[in-house]
RNA sequence: GUGGGCUUAGUUCAGUUUGGUUAGAACGCCAGAUUGUGGCUCUGGAGGUCACCGGUUCAAGUCCGGUAGUCCACCCCA
């Protein structure tokens, strides 16, 4: 009987030719990641519910998949969530490591550079670029309050995105002068309110914005006072002059501007092309309640599509774990979306490879022992084959060569054993050659 | 969580408007023409409980309801 299958609501499969492109990707990731001195780590798929609980706030608490405990299998009537299950699948890598470095606090040497990729789950509602699984690639700097952290993100995420080829935006702002902007017009209490709303200002425009903060509580004055920041246009150094005006005698504010400041100038006195691509915005929050200072996001120029990359400050993420004033900063790379990205925009070019450069074709068992020398002589080559392993049709052979795009196939019957030679085609020009074996690896390397 | 579109062969899709005998095409797959040479061509073949469950009807792929999956928008996010 037929079974009909498939993979559960919001995860994927990835074939070999996506495969090899996603490897790409990460290997892009990896690479810069240990050219700045970061070490992997990995956590399980699995956290404690308690690990997880009230860290991403209510959206976040309903999006986590709780598991349920083994065993229980006909218990779970009248039985509370709490009572069935205490574990979840993680939600994000940055909880997981904040976890992972009060666990380990003792062996940890501080300030701590590590990277992780692994997936991560979120029972949302899929779409266009939003999966169920997908994988998160974080690095993060904990124990230091040093801002070159933060310019060093940068530098990374520039050089990876330039190396994958996608143009981009790095749009930036602090925590604090958002703060301070609340406290500006005397709201600090609606600070989340204030930035969710802001958040939206290029989406749906100035008077709705407006309309919205009015819904959640702001006078008709405290939103005067605040369009001159919703309006806020310019170069950065504009925005930035208007801001120390604006913020001035207010602390928090004037703390967040210069610590935003000392990042771009810096950036602009080293590295003037990386600080072409920064974009200061102030209408950027993320949704995340626990950065308190940069916050950063990356958008692809040519493709609509939600962020690719972000993170930022977070000044007490192991304090919610009992570990205080462990500062760490750190972002995220978004694999799955930079991957529809780079397909929408045609950048992975010759990335896919073949699964091997040379098939041996079957004549049979007693042309084996030949067949076997050769296959390892070229892997000592560093050339990939394949020895067919049914002796079928020699149509079926070649026709397997051709569809994985295998672009030599090597013959060895009778006359090749007698002649000690093997008979080397090339599919791409229909060629085909009796060589010594020496004569053949010359060939296929220089090819 | 809210709203909308879609679901027919391995794949991409016709067919649903106006219910009516045996549900089609292309590509792919298998075999042969061609047993030491692939791509092209020709011939033949296999493959469908029309997503699932129920209803209306003499009759449902086609109409109605529900469920699931998928895509899109919102919310939120990577």
């Amino acid at each position: 009987m037929k079974v009909k299958v498939s993979v559960p609501k919001g995860t994927r499969d990835f074939t070999p030719d996506v495969m090899l492109k996603r490897k790409y990707i990460f290997d892009t990731l990896e690479k810069n990641f240990r050219l700045f001195g970061y070490v992997p780590i990995e956590t399980p798929a699995l956290e404690n519910l308690s690990t997880l609980l009230g860290k991403y706030g209510e959206e976040g608490d309903k999006l986590l998949f709780k598991i349920l405990n083994s065993g229980l299998d006909n218990k779970i009537e009248n039985k509370e969530i709490k009572d069935i299950s205490n574990k979840g699948l993680r939600y994000d890598l940055t909880v997981p490591f904040a976890r992972y470095v009060v666990q380990h606090r003792n062996e940890i040497i501080f300030p701590f550079k590590r990277y992780q990729i692994q997936p991560v789950w979120r029972a949302d509602k899929p779409q266009k670029g939003r999966y169920r699984e997908f994988y998160q690639c974080d690095i993060d700097v904990i124990g230091s309050n040093s801002l070159l952290n933060e310019v060093e993100l940068i530098l990374i995420i520039n050089r990876v995105f330039s190396q994958l080829g996608i143009n981009v935006t790095i749009k930036l702002n602090n925590r604090k002068i958002l703060a301070g902007i609340a406290q500006k017009i005397n709201a600090p209490e609606k600070l989340t309110d204030i930035t969710i709303a802001i958040d939206k200002i290029e989406k749906i425009g100035l008077e709705k914005v407006k309309n919205e903060l009015a819904q959640r509580g702001l006078s008709k004055e405290q939103i005067d006072e605040l369009e001159p920041v919703l309006t806020l246009e310019g170069s950065n150094l504009e925005k930035t002059a208007f801001l120390k005006t604006y913020l001035e005698g207010i602390e928090e504010g004037e703390k967040g501007l210069e610590e935003l400041l000392f990042v771009m100038d810096t950036l602009r006195e080293t590295f003037p092309a990386v600080y072409n691509l920064i974009e200061f915005d102030t209408s950027l929050a993320r949704g995340l309640n626990y950065y308190t200072g940069a916050i950063l996001e990356v958008k692809a120029n040519d493709v609509a599509i939600g962020s690719i990359c972000g993170g930022g400050r977070y000044d007490n993420l192991t304090g919610i774990f009992g570990m205080d004033n462990v500062s760490g900063v750190g972002i995220s790379f978004g694999a799955d979306r930079i991957y529809d990205v780079m397909e929408q925009l045609n950048l992975f070019g010759n990335v896919a490879d073949v699964p091997a450069k040379v098939l041996f074709i079957n004549f049979g068992n007693e042309y084996l022992p030949h067949i076997y020398g050769y296959s390892e002589t070229l892997r000592e080559n560093g050339i990939s084959n394949i020895i067919y392993p049914d002796n079928v049709k020699l149509k079926k052979q070649f026709d397997y060569a051709n569809k994985n795009k295998i672009p030599f196939v090597i013959i060895i019957g009778e006359n090749e054993v007698n002649n000690n030679t093997v008979a080397l085609k090339n599919m791409q020009t229909g060629e085909q050659l009796e060589l010594t074996l020496l004569q053949a690896i010359e060939t296929i390397k220089n090819d």
